[in-house]
DNA sequence: TTGTAGGCGTTATCAT
DNA sequence: ATGATAACGCCTACAA
């Protein structure tokens, strides 16, 4: 049994070890270049062999060293994936797709959390360079210029995500946050509003779809915009005192534009709680389409982008590289879709 | 500068190679074992040779490799991460809490979603342990026999998280589920509540909080216990469908209690959407007090746990373990504070 | 304070 | 189909 060879192990040296492919050689009565085999590349040994193997990794509880594999290889099966934040609901389900497709392509993810500013990433994914992943997703198109000499010395495929440039480091999905800020304007300028809030959290990205948006309503005659700029976290609650701040600055307004669908909800919390309807009193428009937007009272209004099918499309893309398998499209925009419901 | 040294290095082979402790030695005009004491322990090495080595380190560009350094220590400064879901909010708090403390203690985070199979589990640990990590997280305290068998035998420190027992693997940090669901069903007991609904996710701590809360109100003379168990995800949505089943079955309730805070949550909207009042035609509970849960309206009480604790201090215990710090308390019991708020 | 030799566990490559 | 040898890049242990 197990305890048996291990403990013969164990006792060879003096003290506990982890079984190696030498020890699960020794007791096939192979050499430990064939254990490997058996083990990477059934195929070009003979199955009596392979069956003796399997029954030496068994009793020796033998669990591959990928350490050493990867050193050897200069191949570890590994993807560091690098995003700013993920209990905002924003990219967890990216990040869950992520990790749900490298597992079915058989690879790990070394997951990074990085906050949003451009020199901590650079130095965080230098120490992840360390480990020499296989390939890197990184969230945006904006790092230092630091960070992209050092993964194109690293020489390993690399994939952004949740945005969109023709000039991406290696390989790109994402989408237009400029285009998503652009429909939203349109979407009001075209139904006859004038008066706008905006609650923006501060990060780059909810910028530009702000920006986006502004500049179409621009083009309105006698606009008026009023904006709020959250501090992160971008949660319900910080919703809900934005739009607070909003109704005292004393405008009246026909939209609120949120950065994101849980500032959206709690702007209507807290509209509601100060007796005013959604979208009776003001209209309110979320993004990301988060999981509980079509599901609240009332339904959102929000800017949909498939969060989950640009992770796994993002590992794909990523493995298919390593493994030698062309990309077919190396930048890849996911377009966004206008979901209206009820709050606007 | 830079590029020059990188394309001595590249030309000397005839292609792309990564500057190795070998490639800095030959820059400064020292041996690689000393260029390694500078990085690694400094303070046995000269000041003046420790400037010649950083000036290699940034004319070459070189980054360490960590396959290679595990290798030969057998520490590798990696943490596996076992977690069932991260995109349902209830473990990315601590997920992120335990990323950023692993961060600050020098540890890298290999995270796996396994879902809620404990042979899936096993399958899946005994992958990660071939990239030998230092420590592993694991949550809950269910684990096959051969899982325990496997991480005994790699001799790694332990900790379980997310619930309790007098017999972890090795350390634990969480709270006991079924208390959590005594002091819910303690709290309707004492108040003269007899009819209750459960909505209910059928993972098995979510069972365990439920059965605790029924262990209580079966003492509840003339109770009336009607129970709607979920599939995952339990989102809103669902939350909102199980309130309607639980409706439709002609019951009639005094108390709705979740096992999330977004199933509550899914349960008050539905409940106004058929035009009841909560708490007015009856109450709700949630679980976990998630970031909204104090910002619904009606604000949800629930019961609380502190996630982000949770996920800090069971980093600081690995880490602390792995590094030869004693650790006081192996078993901890972080408890839960029931927030009574306005929907129950 | 710095250098040398050897080994960590695996695989590529070249035999047999 | 299987085996022997030499890397892979780093660090421990010892030597100078």
């Amino acid at each position: 049994m197990t305890n048996v060879l291990n403990n013969i192990i164990k006792s060879q040296k003096g003290r506990s070890r982890t079984a190696t492919l030498e020890d699960v050689a020794q007791a096939a009565g192979l050499s430990p270049m064939t254990v490997s085999r058996a083990l990477n590349n059934p195929k070009v040994v003979r199955p009596a062999t392979i069956a003796r193997v399997m029954e030496a990794v068994n009793s020796t509880g033998y669990i591959p060293n990928m350490l050493a594999g990867g050193l050897a290889t200069s191949r570890t099966k590994l993807i560091a994936v690098v995003v700013p934040q993920i209990n905002n609901n924003m990219f967890v389900d990216t990040v869950q797709a992520i990790s749900d497709q490298l597992a079915v392509r058989g690879y790990h993810m070394l997951l990074c959390i990085v906050g949003y500013e451009p020199e901590d990433e650079t130095d965080i994914v230098s120490t992840l360079l360390s480990r020499r992943p296989d390939g890197i997703v990184l969230t945006g198109i904006h790092h230092t210029s630091e960070l992209k000499r050092i993964i194109l010395n690293a020489n390993i495929p690399v994939v952004e995500i949740w945005d969109l440039t023709p000039t991406p480091i290696d390989m790109l999905i994402g989408f237009s946050h400029e285009k998503v800020g652009n429909a939203i304007g349109e979407y009001f300028a075209t139904r006859g509003f004038t008066n706008f809030g905006f609650i923006c959290a501060s990060d780059r990205r909810a910028m530009v779809r702000k920006n986006g948006a502004i500049s179409v309503l621009r083009t309105i005659p006698e606009h008026d915009i009023k904006e709020v700029i959250v501090s992160r976290p971008a949660n319900m609650e910080v919703g809900r005192h934005a739009l607070r701040q909003l109704l005292d600055s004393g405008h009246h307004f026909d939209a609120i534009i949120c950065s994101s669908d849980t500032l959206a909800q709690g702007a209507i919390m807290e509209a509601e709680a100060q007796g005013l309807r959604v979208p009776d009193d003001f209209s309110v428009i979320g993004f990301a389409d988060l999981n509980f937007a079509a599901h609240n009272r009332p339904a959102i209004t929000t800017v949909s982008v498939d969060k989950w099918d640009l992770g796994i499309r993002a590992a794909d893309m990523l493995a298919d590289k390593i493994e030698g398998i062309a990309v077919a499209e190396p930048i890849v925009d996911m377009g966004y879709r206008l979901v209206i419901r009820e709050s606007a």
